[in-house]
DNA sequence: AATCCAGGCAACCGCTCCGAC
DNA sequence: TGTCGGAGCGGTTGCCTGGAT
């Protein structure tokens, strides 16, 4: 979780960005906000609502200007902002988003309540853009779509239901001994991000079992990455027996599934935690028509041993962390 | 303990869009 | 139709932090 930054170092950094034109300009305030300004805008907002800011500025006693306040309050100050990790469902609609609309940040942020273009901008540029670097590919490529699409949106749902898997035996562990909280469970959320109310994407109730047969053709789990038996790596073996490290499917569960684009992706938000079966491996994800970009042979590229190492141990850049 | 360095992120900049006049 | 100001967007900058040496 990123620290948030107290606003107060401010003066050095503000003096050495100071703008030397005009007179007016140099009443400017620039840099870090301290704690007396994000009060003003706070204060001043809840009195007078949004918008005009550079009256805003002007009003409420900012040496700033409008830009920078509108910038503050929606990056920072926004009662509804969300701090702290992007959660893994998150990454994977950030991850998808992207390959759908490119560097539209704002566009893509709409879709992640909470978040903002800056935030998401940053993770793209910071986590993202450092992963195509190491692999020395161009992060808007094809082939870069193709690592993400293959390896890391994947390891990502699988990172999802270990979550599930983890919020659901809290789930279960409370109902044993409050069956108040059980009737309740329904409406769990252990994770904000897990709530399908922060996905405010087109959701459809779909077993899990009976996904699109367009679809369920193109189930992808990682272990139909490989386009023949040779383990890509040892991280693979792993994911191609699941049931080793992995949590119980949610058998016969009903699942919230999510399409996003051609990308379907299947969240349990915690509707129903009884049907929890503890013997299953879940076939994670459906790919749609991506699929086929995903099946190495039918790729015109393929991961050396090398790419392969490196696009596994990628868990640091992908908060793969519980 | 001191220094270096890369990553993360807040903030700024320049540009475009849009509505009012 | 042209101009102006407000608002929003994407790219870039630069400071701070924490890990490595």
């Amino acid at each position: 979780m990123h620290s948030i930054r107290p606003p107060v170092r401010a003066a050095a950094s503000v003096t050495k960005r100071m703008c030397n034109s005009t007179e007016e300009d140099s009443q400017l305030r620039r840099g870090p906000w301290t704690l007396e300004e994000d009060t003003l805008i706070t204060h001043y907002i809840a009195c007078h609502g949004e918008g005009r800011w550079n009256m805003l500025a002007k009003h409420a006693g900012l040496k700033r200007t409008g830009k920078s306040c509108r910038l503050r309050w929606l990056n920072y100050l926004k009662p509804d902002i969300k701090r702290g990790n992007l959660t893994p469902q998150e990454q994977l609609l950030i991850l998808e988003l992207h390959s759908k609309w490119g560097n539209r940040w704002s566009k893509i942020a709409q879709q992640l309540p909470g978040r903002t273009d800056n935030e998401i901008k940053n993770y793209w540029r910071t986590r993202v853009q450092r992963q195509a670097r190491q692999l020395n590919i161009e992060s808007n490529s094809k082939r870069f779509l193709d690592a993400v699409r293959c390896f890391w949106m994947p390891r990502l749902l699988q990172k999802v239901e270990q979550n599930c898997y983890s919020y659901s035996t809290l789930s279960t562990m409370d109902s044993q001994t409050d069956a108040a909280a059980s009737a309740s469970s329904t409406n769990f959320t252990v994770d904000n991000s897990l709530s399908s109310e922060s996905f405010p994407i087109q959701t459809k109730w779909a077993n899990y079992s009976n996904l699109p047969s367009e679809h369920s053709n193109s189930v992808t789990s990682p272990s139909v990455l490989s386009t023949d038996s040779k383990p890509i790596s040892p991280q693979t073996q792993t994911l191609e027996n699941p049931a080793s490290i992995s949590p119980p499917v949610l058998d016969n569960t009903v699942y919230d599934n999510l399409i996003v684009g051609d990308c379907y992706y299947v969240e349990n938000s915690g509707y129903d935690m009884d049907g929890l079966n503890t013997a299953s491996v879940p076939e994670i994800v459906a790919f749609g028509d991506s699929t086929s970009e995903c099946q190495m042979a039918e790729s015109n590229w393929v991961f050396d041993n090398d790419m392969a190492d490196t696009l596994w141990n990628m868990d640091d850049t992908w908060q793969f962390r519980l």
